[in-house]
Formats: C-alpha cells, structure tokens, sequence
DNA sequence: CTGTTAGCGCATTCAC
DNA sequence: GTGAATGCGCTAACAG
C-alpha cells in the first residue's frame, strides 16, 4: 500500500507534467519554482509515494547522509550512553549513525576510521584513543572528537579538573579529611586530568589551612579495579581508614561500594563514595550513588548540531561537570561537619 | 603520504596498461583475468593507493555495504553485547554497521526501520519490538532477526524455554524446593516462554514426585525489578521464605542480590539467585552469577554470515542456552541436596 | 580473455 | 522560470 514500485525522479516528473529539473529544484527547496507546478510536483511526489534514492544523491554529493561514529568500547556504559543519545539526536536530524568500536586498540582504531571514511559519511564523530588521530580525515567530511581532544581537530569536552574539584569540594564540605582518590588509567588524557584537577584542588585547601590527607591509588576506569582497591584499603582499623573515597569513574565508585558492604561498612555512614560520569546504574543502586555529571545529553546534542552546520566552521567547546548530590555521600563520621 | 588525491577506476586501468573492466574485474576476483595484467593491475593499484568508491559502486547495485542494525535499547547491555559482537564481525568482514535504536516505541520504530531501509543496506539484522515488524523490508536486502522471532522473517533464536528449565534443573539438584520465578514483562515473547518453560518444567518434576512451591513474579528485565519484588518477598520469616529465586535476566537477578544483602541475607547461603543471559557484569559482581547463557558472539556470528551468504536462503536456527554456574547458588540450606 | 560502452538516479550546469 | 543535457565512478553486458 504504501512501497508501490519505487517511483523516481522522471516519473514524478511525467506526473507533474514538468522536467526532471523542476522535480529536482523542489526537492532542494530552491524558491525559483513558480506556485503552479511547485503545487503539481508536490501533489506528484506524495501521490507516488515518491522517495528520493539516497544512493543516487550520494554518488552527486560524494557523501552519503550519514554520521560516522568510532568510539573506544560499546560496553563501557558512559560510551554506549554517549552512542544512545548521538544515536537518538541524530536520527531526529534525519541522519542514520554508522557504529564502530575501537576496542581500546589504535592499530583497529586506524582500520575502522578507514572504514567508516570509505562510506564517505558526511560528518564523523569520534572518540580518540590517543590525541593523535591514526588516520586524517580528508576535507569535505566533518570531523569533531568527543569526551576527549585529539590533535588538529575541535572537541567537545568537559572540564575535567572543574569536575575532580567540584567532587572535592563535596566530600570537603561534609567535614572528610582523609580521603582516597582512586585514579583511572594513566594513558587516558581524562584520567590525567581529573587526577591533576583533584590534588590542584586539595592543594589549594590545604593552603587555606585546612589540612587534608589524599590518598592516591592507580587503576582502571572499570568495576572491578574499584572493588580491589576498596578491598585492600579498606581492611585498615577504623582510625587509619580513610572517610571518603572519590572515583574517577562510576564503575569504580560502584565497585567500591561494592567492597565496602562486604566487609560490613555502611556507606554513606561509615563511608562516603562519590563517583565521576553519571551512568544510568548510578542513580539505581542502592545507595543511589553522588556522582560527578558529565553532560552526556547536551553534548551530544551540540557535536550534532555542530557537525550538521555544514555553512558554519567547527569550534571547540568545553561544558562543565556538575555535582549530583545522592545517598553515598554523607557527613564525616568523625568530626563535625562543615555546614556550608 | 597515504592519501594522495584519490585515484579513480580509470588511473588505474591507464597505469597499469589495461581498460577498466578489467580492472572492475580484478576487484570482484573475476578468475577469467590472465596473470600478467592482473599483476600489473594490483601493482597500479598498489602504487596509487586505490580505493573503489563505495558510493559509485552502490548506485550500480542500488545497495551499500552496510549491514542495518535495528535493536530497542542499547543501553541495556544484553543489546549492547550483541551490537558489540555483531559490529565487530561485521567489521572483520568488511561492512559496517548502521545503529538505530527503536526505544521499545513502536511508532518510532517503524520510523527507524524506513531510515534504515532508505540507507539500502545489503542487509539488515533487527530485535523485533513485536512479533509482527511494522514496515516490509523489501526483497533486495537481506533481512533477519535476532533474540526474538518476527513474523515472515527467519529468526537467530535461543531457545528459550529451554534455558528456563535447566535454570529450574539446577535449583532443584541443589535441593531448592521453596523457589520464586521473577518474570519479564508480558508483552515480550521471551518473556512469555521462558516462564512457561519454567512452570513446565516444574510441572514435569513435580509429576516425579519431587514437590516443588513456585511463586511467579510479575516484573521487568530491569535492575530495578528484581530489587523490588526481592525487598517485598525476602521480608518474610525464614520459614515461609523461597531458599532460591530464578530471574528472567541477569539484571533482576542482580537486583535481587542486592535487596538480599541489605536484607541480611548472604547469598549464596541463604539465598541462590540465578540469572539469564549472561551479561558482562553477571561475572563481575560479588558473588558472581551463576546464570543461562545465551550464546551471544555465536548468535551474532552466524547472524552476519547468513545475511553476507548472498547465495543461500535465510533460514532459522534456534540455539540451546547453557548454565553457566559460579558463586550466587549453593546447596539449599534447609534440606540435605541431591548430590546429582 | 579483454576493451568499449551504456546506464544506475540524481543534481546541476547551460540554453531558452 | 524551466527544460535538456552532462557526468558523478563504477559494473556488467556485449563485442571483438
């Protein structure tokens, strides 16, 4: 009822009583087409249930309407809610998105950013493994990172130091002094960044006369690199334990959680977690976990805008992270806690 | 370096001393090519870094080479993993991957489905969000489903109603006689079966003269679900209490887990809790989780080689589910297990 | 066995 | 303001 057999161009243009150029001339929008037959073509096209071939108006264009996206791991819940919201904005737009995971290796990295190219998608947006990109993307295909930089091309980021102090100064204003940062993996710029922006920060309290002791302890950015760390620090008597833990990603804030319950620690009274990123499992555990909000929603909203706004040039932009205060955060067992 | 100003069909055929159709033919591994041009073919194309134009190359088939994926949610990771496992064979096979996702929403779904359509895919691989698809896909494009059956497509399925009774099996060799059943939501099919196939198989096992108890919860796959219907059920005495739960996804099983352990409860002696599916946190959380196994990266394997075996018909196949036992089921405390 | 050539469906010059 | 003609890069059918 709806497909009959595939009407193209000319037909709607024998059904119109007009040229092929005409037909085409509508389809783009172009304002030199008379009332007359603009109302003609039109009434043509919807009687034929006309569709223009996206394949034929490709081969034109060299580009086929579709936004190429390349990103680390689809597993990672930050990533595939990254992909769900890109996925959600851009076929709104009209876009169909082109999926492909790097699995965390530059050599798939290079092939599969060759791959998504050959397509000749008319946008590509892409999570680096390393700032520098294993393959340029040649000119007429709109390239922009996302969630981290990468050499010669504008990103759409999130402050990341902002976000490691904001998570600080949480855990700082409920009255904790000991407290544990749990790193991610050292050859990700973002865990570099959050590191840096979380000891700048206590630096500068400490400075203000508040003495703070930070714990640092290395690990991946996954669920059970923040059970084992929790695991081993955790086992220390209560006057040696650390009050609070801060996370450099959920999945480890989660895991910690995790640890703690095991050996008989409640969070948040006997512990606080904060976490970093905001994933759908944060505010469904129990206790629903404070966590560092990357603005996953907008910024996918803006890489698309962005990359769709072929007259306008790319640009770079930074959001800030945000703190959701939940129940994994509570104030300091020990001491008062500042009420701020 | 790598990229030079994009040769076409034609500098290769005028370097290498041959017409283009003969090196249309070297491309498609036509055999009737003598050896001497088609050295000096792959030579040319060697030298010039040639790269056929996938979008000139799709007007002549009116198809790209790209494989459609239609799944509800990617952020639920059962659909996660099969994108992961479906993108990356699909990349070692030379095509990508077009994500869409239909949000459960029929209506968008059917949306999705045209978008996809319009994209004209060599093939396209989906989750049906009900047993009838809201659009034809037309006969060129290859379409199959996956997880769930669709009417008038063949279906990449697991059986399901099978997986559901060697859950049951398990529990009851463990000596579980007292055993909740946490069901997924009525309107999906697997849902549906794999209930029956658990009261089924409880049937069968009672006619032998085993008693069984089988309370049925009505639920949702998700987290939340089964951490609910555990809080409300686990108040109860130990007397009154089911020594076992059998869940309809690993993610109610979690849920589970967690109500029990702030309940009190240790799992996996006091409780056992298996799960379905077999996702990645299944055997990341503690305890790990015993649970049915569906067979993912089999599934997504053979799914794409059927819709890439352009020769053969699609045809259905049905996989077995296998229980995978780790840490989250014990013998039941109350009464002696058969040691089976 | 290989060269030549006609389209695939559309957008975009040009004429008119 | 509109129609006719050209070509995007490639594949396949046909000739040789």
């Amino acid at each position: 009822m709806e497909t009959e057999k595939r009407a193209k161009i000319r037909d709607v243009a024998a059904h119109a009583g007009v040229s092929v150029g005409t037909v085409s001339r509508v389809l783009a929008g172009n304002p030199a087409v008379k009332h007359g037959p603009l109302l003609r073509v039109k009434a043509a096209i919807e009687e034929l249930g006309y569709r223009p071939n996206q394949v034929a108006r490709a081969l034109r264009s060299n580009r086929i309407n579709v936004i190429g996206l390349l990103i680390p791991d689809i597993l990672n819940p930050y990533f595939a809610q990254l992909a769900n919201e890109l996925e959600r904005i851009a076929a709104d737009a009209g876009y169909a998105l082109i999926l492909s995971s790097s699995h965390n290796d530059p050599k798939r990295e290079a092939r599969q950013l060759v791959a998504v190219l050959e397509q000749k998608p008319v946008a590509i947006i892409f999570v680096p493994t390393s700032e520098k990109l294993a393959a340029d993307v040649p000119a007429p295909t709109r390239a922009l990172s996302i969630d981290r930089p990468a050499l010669g091309y504008a990103a759409i980021t999130v402050d990341q130091r902002q976000g490691a102090a904001v998570a600080l100064d949480h855990l700082v204003a409920l009255g904790h002094r000991r407290i544990a940062y749990f790193a991610g993996p050292d050859n990700t710029i973002n865990a570099r960044e959050r590191l840096d922006g979380f000891l700048n920060r206590a630096e500068e309290i400490s400075a203000t006369g508040t003495a703070l002791s930070i714990d640092v302890h290395p690990g991946d950015f996954d669920f059970q690199s923040g059970e084992q760390i929790a695991r081993d620090l955790l086992q220390k008597p209560r006057g040696e334990r650390v009050t609070a833990i801060a996370a450099a990603s959920d999945q480890q804030a989660i895991g910690a959680i995790r640890a703690a319950r095991d050996l008989g620690l409640a969070v948040p009274t006997d512990l606080s977690v904060v976490g970093f990123d905001d994933i759908t499992l944060a505010s469904l555990i129990v206790p629903r976990l404070t966590t560092v909000q990357q603005p996953v929603g907008e910024m996918a909203e803006t890489a698309v805008r962005a990359v769709l706004a072929f007259d306008a040039s790319l640009e770079s932009q930074e959001f800030l992270a945000r703190l959701i205060v939940r129940d994994s955060t509570a104030p300091c067992p020990a001491e008062e806690p500042d009420r701020a």
